[in-house]
RNA sequence: CGGGGUGUAGCGCAGUCCGGUAGCGCACCUGGUUUGGGACCAGGGGGUCGUAGGUUCGAAUCCUGCCACCCCGACCA
C-alpha cells in the first residue's frame, strides 16, 4: 500500500475515497452502493447527532420511530411524492427462504409471497402522515413536533461513499400545524438550525435559498435549502427542509376541528440532513494529507505522542501530561496519549494528520529537560513550541482558532469561487476554468432551466434569502429577470 | 441503463500475449536491534487465481456464458 493518498489535482473523486477508506471511516460492504461506517467514521457521525438532537429538542421537537417498512400503496397516495421516489424503491415481495430444491444453496419460497409488497422507506412522509391521521383531531393536537433518527433507503443509479449511498443514516422532522405561517416559520427555523449547524460545528459556510420548482422536494410547495461549495468547485445540498403545505394532509385525510368548530387540513413540515453532512465535511476541508478536522466535530480532538526509548522515558512524560490531561478533560476536550511501542513518532505524526485530528503534541526527554512540548495545528500544520505548564490555557484556545479559521479559510474559498455571469458564453466558460458558484439572471421559466442543465450539467441551487433585486435579462432567452440566482455543477 | 476499467493472500499489484500447477511489496506472527517526521535484520504463516462450463495429458493463462465492484454520464440528499 503506498503512504500517500491520492492527491485532489491528479483525481478529485480517487483523493476522497482514499480520504474516506484510508482515514478509516467507512468500507466497501458486500452490497452495492452500500457501507460500513467504520467506529471513527460513526464517531463523527454521532458528534453531530448530539449537537442537532439538542438543537432540535431547544426548538420543542420530540423524537419518536416509526417503521422500516411502508405499504406499497401508501406511496401512491400523494402524485407528486410517488413520481419522486418510485424509480428508487427497494420492495420487500416474500418473507421466507427455503433450501432450493436442486440443492443449490436457498431461495426464495414461492409460497411466501405477501398479500401487499412492502417498500422499504425511502423517506418516511408517508407513513407518518398515515399515523397523525389518528393523532390528529383537534387544534388541541398541534403543532405537533417530531423528529425521528432512522435509515432509509434509496435505490440510486450511482453511489459514492457518504455522499450517495443506498442506504444512509439521517433524521427527518415531521411537523403538523393549524396555520400555514406557523408551518412556514418551522421551515425556516429548521434551515436556520442546519444553517447554525454546519457553519458554527462543521465550519462550512452556507447559502441559505429556496430551490426552484424544478428541483423542489417530491411533494413539496416550497423547499427550503443550505447549499456549500466543495475544494472542486462542485456544490453540495448539505441539508433541506420543506413546506409541504397541506399535501399530505390531504392525501392521508388529516383533518382538526378549529376553536371555531371547523373541519380543516393540517399544514406539514419536513426537514432533513444525512451522513452526507460527513460528504461535506471531508470535501470541505481536507488536504492531500488527509481529513481535516473541525475540533467542535472531532472524535479526538488532541494527540499527545510522546518521544521515548524506554519504560522510564514513556513513564517521565506521562507524569508531566497527567495533569494537563485531566485539565483539558474535564473541559470536555478529548485528549488521547499514544503511548504504543511499535510505532515511531514519525508514523503517529502521519497517521494523525490522515485522521485529521486538530492537535499533536510532541513531548521527549529533551522537552521534559526544558519544560516545553511541540504543539502542531493540522489546519495549517504550522508547529510551534509552547511551555508545558501553559498547555492548559494555550489548547482550547487553539482548538477556538483551528475552528474558526477553517471557517474563514472555507469562506475566503467561496467568495473567491462565486462569480457573476452576464451572458451565456461568459457562463459556459466559468463552469469550465472556474468552477464554483455563478450568479446569473434567468427568466424564471422551468425549460430555460432545463435547456441550461442540458447544456452544461449546471443546475440552479438556490434562490438566496433576502436575495437582493436588480434588473437583468436571462442568460439563456434574453427575456427580462428581477434577481440573480445561485448557479454550480453539484453533487 | 450507456461508456470505460478491474476481479490473483487482509490491502496494493505482477504473472495471462506465448498453457507446465502461483510470486512481489505492504500488513500480520516470532526474535533481536531501534524510536525527535512513515525504522531495520532474521525467521514464519496465509491464496479452490470472481463464478459456471468448455478445450487440453495439463488452465490464473485459451474459448463461451454469468456475476460483482470501481470510475465517467443520465436520476437523486
Amino acid at each position: 500500500m503506498s503512504k500517500k493518498i491520492s492527491s485532489r489535482a491528479e483525481d478529485y473523486s480517487q483523493w476522497y475515497n482514499d480520504l474516506v477508506i484510508r482515514g478509516g471511516l467507512a468500507d466497501y460492504s458486500p452490497v452495492r452502493g452500500c457501507m460500513v461506517i467504520k467506529p471513527y467514521g460513526y464517531a463523527i457521525w454521532e458528534n453531530m447527532k448530539t449537537v442537532l438532537d439538542k438543537k432540535f429538542k431547544d426548538t420543542g421537537h420530540v423524537n419518536a420511530y416509526f417503521p422500516l417498512f411502508i405499504p406499497k400503496s401508501f406511496l401512491s397516495k400523494e402524485a407528486a411524492h410517488v413520481e419522486g421516489f418510485a424509480k428508487e424503491c427497494a420492495v420487500v415481495t416474500h418473507y421466507r427462504l427455503m433450501n432450493d430444491p436442486n440443492g443449490k444453496g436457498i431461495v426464495v419460497d414461492p409460497d411466501a409471497k405477501l398479500e401487499e409488497e412492502l417498500i422499504v422507506r425511502p423517506t418516511s412522509e408517508t407513513i407518518i402522515w398515515h399515523t397523525y391521521k389518528n393523532w390528529i383531531t383537534s387544534y388541541r393536537d398541534l403543532p405537533l413536533l417530531i423528529n425521528q433518527w432512522a435509515n432509509v433507503v434509496r435505490w440510486e443509479m450511482r453511489t459514492r461513499l457518504f455522499l450517495r449511498t443506498a442506504e444512509f443514516l439521517w433524521q427527518e422532522g415531521h411537523t403538523a400545524h393549524s396555520t400555514s405561517q406557523e408551518a412556514i416559520a418551522e421551515a425556516e427555523t429548521m434551515l436556520d438550525v442546519y444553517a447554525d449547524f454546519v457553519e458554527k460545528w462543521l465550519a462550512i459556510p452556507v447559502l441559505r435559498g429556496v430551490k426552484t420548482p424544478n428541483e423542489r422536494f417530491a411533494g413539496a410547495v416550497e423547499t427550503y435549502c443550505i447549499e456549500a461549495l466543495m475544494q472542486d468547485g462542485k456544490a453540495l445540498q448539505a441539508g433541506t427542509s420543506h413546506f409541504l403545505g397541506q399535501n399530505f394532509a390531504k392525501a392521508f385525510e388529516v383533518q382538526f376541528m378549529t376553536k371555531e368548530n371547523k373541519q380543516e387540513y393540517v399544514w406539514a413540515t419536513s426537514w432533513g440532513v444525512s451522513t452526507r453532512l460527513i460528504g461535506a465535511l471531508l470535501m470541505a476541508h481536507s488536504d492531500d494529507e488527509g481529513l481535516v478536522l473541525p475540533p467542535k466535530v472531532a472524535p479526538l480532538q488532541v494527540v499527545i505522542i510522546p518521544i521515548f526509548k524506554n519504560a522510564e522515558e514513556l513513564n517521565a512524560v506521562f507524569d508531566r501530561v497527567s495533569s494537563l490531561m485531566k485539565t483539558l478533560k474535564a473541559q470536555d476536550i478529548s485528549v488521547k496519549l499514544n503511548d504504543d511501542d511499535q510505532t515511531r513518532p514519525g508514523f503517529k505524526y502521519a497517521q494523525y494528520e490522515l485522521e485529521g485530528v486538530p492537535v499533536r503534541i510532541a513531548i521527549g526527554p529533551r522537552d521534559l529537560v526544558s519544560g516545553t512540548a511541540e504543539v502542531a495545528r493540522r489546519d495549517t500544520k504550522e508547529k510551534q513550541i509552547v511551555q508545558i505548564d501553559d498547555l492548559e490555557t494555550f489548547v482550547p484556545a487553539l482548538l477556538d482558532e483551528i475552528q474558526a479559521n477553517m471557517f474563514q479559510k472555507a469562506l475566503k474559498f467561496r467568495e473567491e469561487n462565486t462569480r457573476r455571469a452576464d451572458t451565456y458564453e461568459e457562463f459556459k466558460r466559468l463552469l469550465d476554468e472556474q468552477p464554483g458558484f455563478i450568479l446569473a439572471h434567468y427568466d424564471g421559466s422551468p425549460e430555460t432551466e432545463d435547456k441550461i442543465k442540458e447544456d452544461t450539467k449546471a443546475t440552479i441551487r438556490c434562490i438566496p434569502l433576502n436575495n437582493p433585486l436588480e434588473d437583468g435579462v436571462c442568460i439563456l432567452t434574453g427575456k427580462p429577470s428581477t434577481q440573480r440566482v445561485v448557479f454550480a455543477r453539484a453533487y
